[in-house]
DNA sequence: TATTGTTATACTCTATAACTATA
DNA sequence: TATAGTTATAGAGTATAACAATA
C-alpha cells in the first residue's frame, strides 16, 4: 500500500501518457483510425472471434466493437461469416488485405517506438510493459470479482490465450 | 534498444490502458470531465499561468485548452484576470471554489487507486510512476530537440517546475 | 510581421438505449 | 426470458483553420 502523494503522481502521470497516445495516432493512415488498428491488431494476435469476445479484449461497449468491425469489414481487411453455432453470431477473420494493413501499422509503430526509446534498455522496456499488464490487471480484477479465478496472486501480463493466428490462412 | 517483440507488447499495453483512463474518467463529477479536472489540477500543481504554458503542460492545441478553460471559468472555478505585461493574455488562477473541487477530484481519484492497487508495493507504484514520467519525457525530447538543454541523459520525471500553488491565496 | 487567444468546424472515440434476430 | 449484435443519439476530446487584438 503507497502513501496518498504517490497515487497523486501517478494520476498525473497517467493524464500526461494522453499525449504519447495522441503522438501514436498520428502516424496511423487516415483509413485506419485508432479503433480500427486495434481491431486488426486483437484479431492477429488472438485469432478468429466473435464480436463479443473482441468487445472483452477491447474493453468497451460492444456497440462501439460493432462499428470498429464494420468500418474495417467495408475496407476488406476482416470478413464476417456465419458461426454455425450460434446463428446470432458472426466469427470475424483477418483477410491477407488486413493481415497486410496490420503488418504496416506494426511496422510504423514499433519504429516510432525503437526512435523515440533508443536510449531505453530492453530490460526497461520490459518493466514499463510488465508493470502497465498489471496495472490493467488489477483494474480488471476489481471489475468482477466473481467471474474470476480464486487468487492470481503473481505477475501474469498480457495475453490470457497466447493464440497465434495462422498468417494468410 | 530493445527487440521489436517488446515493443509490439508495449503498444498493446498502451491500448489497453484506455479501460483504465475510461475507469478513472467515470468517477468524475459530471459537470467536471477530464479536461477540466486536468485544468484545475495542473493549476493546482504548478500555480498561476496563462494558457499558453497550460496548453504546454496539457500537451494539446492551445484551442483545445481555451474551451477546458472556458468551462472550468463559467463554473467558477478558476479566475481570469489580465495580465499586466502582456495586454493579449489573462493569467489564471484557481479560486477558493476551484481548489474545494480539485481536492475533492483528488480525493475520489487517489480512493480508487488505493483500492485497486491495494496489493501493489510502494516501490511498485513508485516504479510505474516513474517509467511512465520517463515515457513522455522520451516523447517530448523528440518534439522539439533545438528547444531543450543538450543531454538529460537522467532519470528526470514529471514537473519541470516544481511550484506550489498557495491554497486558498 | 508574429504571437496570444477565441471560435467554428469536423473527426474519433465512447456509452446508453431501443431494436432485431436467435437461443 | 436472455443473449448477440446493430443502429441512433449524445457527449467528451482533439486538431485545423480563420479570426481579432496586441506585441
Amino acid at each position: 500500500m503507497a502513501e496518498k502523494a504517490q497515487y497523486e503522481e501517478l494520476i498525473r502521470q497517467f493524464s500526461a501518457f494522453g499525449a504519447v497516445k495522441r503522438e501514436m495516432g498520428r502516424l496511423l493512415p487516415s483509413d485506419c483510425p485508432g479503433g480500427s488498428a486495434a481491431v486488426l491488431t486483437l484479431l492477429g494476435r488472438h485469432g478468429d472471434m466473435r464480436i463479443s469476445k473482441l468487445a472483452e479484449l477491447l474493453a468497451v461497449d460492444m456497440s462501439v466493437t460493432s462499428r470498429h468491425v464494420t468500418h474495417v469489414a467495408e475496407r476488406g481487411w476482416i470478413e464476417r461469416s456465419p458461426d454455425p453455432a450460434d446463428k446470432r453470431s458472426r466469427i470475424l477473420r483477418l483477410t491477407p488485405r488486413g493481415q497486410d494493413r496490420l503488418d504496416e501499422i506494426a511496422e510504423r509503430t514499433t519504429q516510432l517506438l525503437a526512435h523515440r526509446l533508443s536510449d531505453w534498455t530492453d530490460d526497461e522496456v520490459g518493466q514499463l510493459s510488465r508493470l502497465m499488464a498489471r496495472l490493467r490487471a488489477s483494474f480488471d480484477d476489481c471489475r468482477s470479482p466473481a467471474a474470476r479465478p480464486p487468487a492470481p496472486t503473481g505477475d501474469e501480463q498480457s495475453p490470457r490465450e497466447p493464440l497465434v493466428h495462422p498468417v494468410h490462412p
